[in-house]
DNA sequence: GTCCTGTATTGACGAACGTCGATATACTCA
DNA sequence: TGAGTATATCGACGTTCGTCAATACAGGAC
């Protein structure tokens, strides 16, 4: 068979091919910090002793508010990070045993330690 | 100023910053590793001793045979792959060196060892 | 209740990506 | 030399991505 709703069918089966689910899911987190701006955000949670707010890291880069918002999304979606809302202000934390289910995450993300530099100064309570 | 040209050069700016360059290269090589085809070749090369034709991959992954070649070219041209020609076939092998200088990346790919099957036999000499 | 402020979502845009078939290049063998 | 094989490059296609302005959705203060 060759024609072409066959060659489609092929094309289909061969996007949906299984491959190891642990390596798609490896996959997909290198592909989130493969963006500068994401990779810097989750070396900064990283290094980070607690949580950070959004506020601080819209201070710390310069994009628009929805830009970061897009990314901490991103970054939460593939469970990296986790936030908790305190009044108006959402905290962002690094999920530190997701990372360590990542073989050489963690040395990745510490060895970024130093290129990240932290917000001067407070932006909430 | 707000005019249409300020904001584009602003917006021309803004994709310039600098940011770390050492940042902005690993981000380069997480993105490279965020293709689950090339994750594969390179954990597949990196538990390889020595190198493997290019014949041997295409053997391993159900994909054309210029998108194979494609993938070997990013890979390549982070530094992350080394080819050389034995006559007819192309060889790759892991630039090692370069694996380790991104912390956490050895134990990365080492830790998918186990997830990237071998191809079964030789198919060049 | 109404305002205000912090954050998320929506919709749109251009750029980059993964994939392919067709073609070109490089090498071997006869 | 010419035919055959291995790999790379080209050009095109649909998809995904990063970014933004505009808007919506919270929660606190009044």
């Amino acid at each position: 068979m060759s024609t072409a709703a066959g060659r489609d069918e092929i094309l289909r089966l061969r996007r949906k091919a299984p491959a190891s689910p642990w390596l798609e899911d490896i996959a997909a987190i290198l592909r989130a910090l493969g963006d500068p701006t994401r990779l810097a955000i989750a070396a900064l949670l990283f290094a980070t002793e607690g949580e950070l707010c959004v506020c601080h890291l819209e201070a710390r880069f310069d994009l628009a508010q929805p830009t970061i918002s897009h990314h901490l999304k991103v970054l939460r979606e593939l469970a990296l990070v986790t936030a908790t809302r305190r009044a108006t202000w959402i905290h962002y934390a690094i999920d530190r045993e997701r990372v360590a289910s990542v073989p050489g995450l963690a040395a990745l993300l510490g060895g970024l330690a130093r290129e990240v530099t932290r917000p001067k100064r407070a932006c909430c309570p």
